[in-house]
DNA sequence: AGATCGCCCCGCCATT
DNA sequence: TGAATGGCGGGGCGAT
């Protein structure tokens, strides 16, 4: 994001492949100033947890003066370059949103598109600032969050972006398919659990009060991704984690992912990251 | 919602 | 011995 590590008191970053947070806080500034070039990386969303800082933002000849107190919140968008001059010391949790899932969100917006957003700006937002609190407990907290929980946390904040910071809607689009957010965490929960007890589409959509045609085709409007593709995205994803993490073999690995036997999760590994599990765990 | 059908995942084997 | 690759049949998934 443009500040030098080693500056940083605390600088976390939680990368959920959806959505990607971060904590960045100094001790004392002065960090003299940011520049990151435009980019494709959607929107930032920065809230401030306390109070003193203050900075100066230039964009073309104009200037602007940004004062953060606690529960600050400003969105900028990445397609823009950015460029600043940072005064005082300051403590904020950052959130990505991706183009793509602010596309979502607006899309679920009861079928109106997007008004764009009103960028740069600097407002007070006591909601956004409690989610920010819940993301730094979930940082610094004891046990690791499960991934299911950021991911819908980050789908939350993402919706009430939309909702309030977005412009006015316009034209209504065509009604789709589409699980709302209860049936997706349902269906999803059920997949991750099916590692024991062998659950199939059919009991999991009627979970969902749905056929299970229509589930499947709802589960790929909602996640751009099929039901069973996105089971064995989840389990590759442990298995990058369990590969870095432990010293496991990759047998037990497998198994541990839901994998029967070796030769097919390095075949489904493979498949997916593109090198086999033990080059991919060499590498890292 | 329900029926049909092709394809790909799965689980097992063998080989290097 | 562990890891990577290939073959193969059954069955569930996913599209229509």
């Amino acid at each position: 994001l443009g500040c030098v590590s080693n500056r940083l008191l605390k600088d976390f970053e939680l990368d959920t492949g959806e959505f990607k947070f971060y904590r960045k806080c100094t001790r004392n500034g002065p960090l003299s100033s940011v520049a990151t070039p435009a980019s494709d990386r959607g929107m930032l969303v920065g809230v401030s947890l306390k109070t003193g800082h203050h900075r100066r933002v230039i964009s073309g000849r104009h200037q602007a003066s940004q004062h953060f107190g606690r529960d600050s919140v400003y969105l900028r968008d990445f397609s823009d370059d950015y460029q600043a001059d940072m005064y005082g010391a300051f403590d904020f949790v950052l959130m990505e949103l991706s183009t793509a899932s602010i596309a979502k969100a607006l899309d679920e917006r009861k079928g109106f598109k997007p008004g764009g957003f009103a960028t740069p700006l600097v407002r007070e937002d006591p909601v956004l600032g409690h989610f920010a609190q819940i993301l730094a407990l979930t940082f610094e907290g004891p046990g690791k969050a499960s991934p299911l929980f950021v991911e819908q946390l980050g789908a939350a904040i993402t919706t009430y972006v939309v909702d309030q910071y977005a412009g006015p809607s316009s034209a209504p689009t065509s009604a789709k398919r589409r699980l709302s957010r209860a049936q997706e965490a349902r269906a999803k929960e059920m997949l991750l659990a099916e590692a024991d007890g062998n659950i199939s589409i059919e009991e999991i959509a009627s979970a969902c009060n749905l056929s299970r045609s229509y589930f499947i085709s709802a589960f790929r409007e909602t996640t751009h991704c099929t039901p069973h593709q996105w089971l064995i995205q989840q389990r590759i994803a442990r298995a990058r984690e369990l590969l870095v993490s432990s010293d496991a073999s990759l047998a037990e690995i497998a198994v541990a992912c839901g994998f029967s036997d070796q030769s097919h999760f390095s075949r489904m590994f493979s498949q997916i990251v593109g090198v086999p599990p033990g080059t991919w765990r060499r590498s890292q």
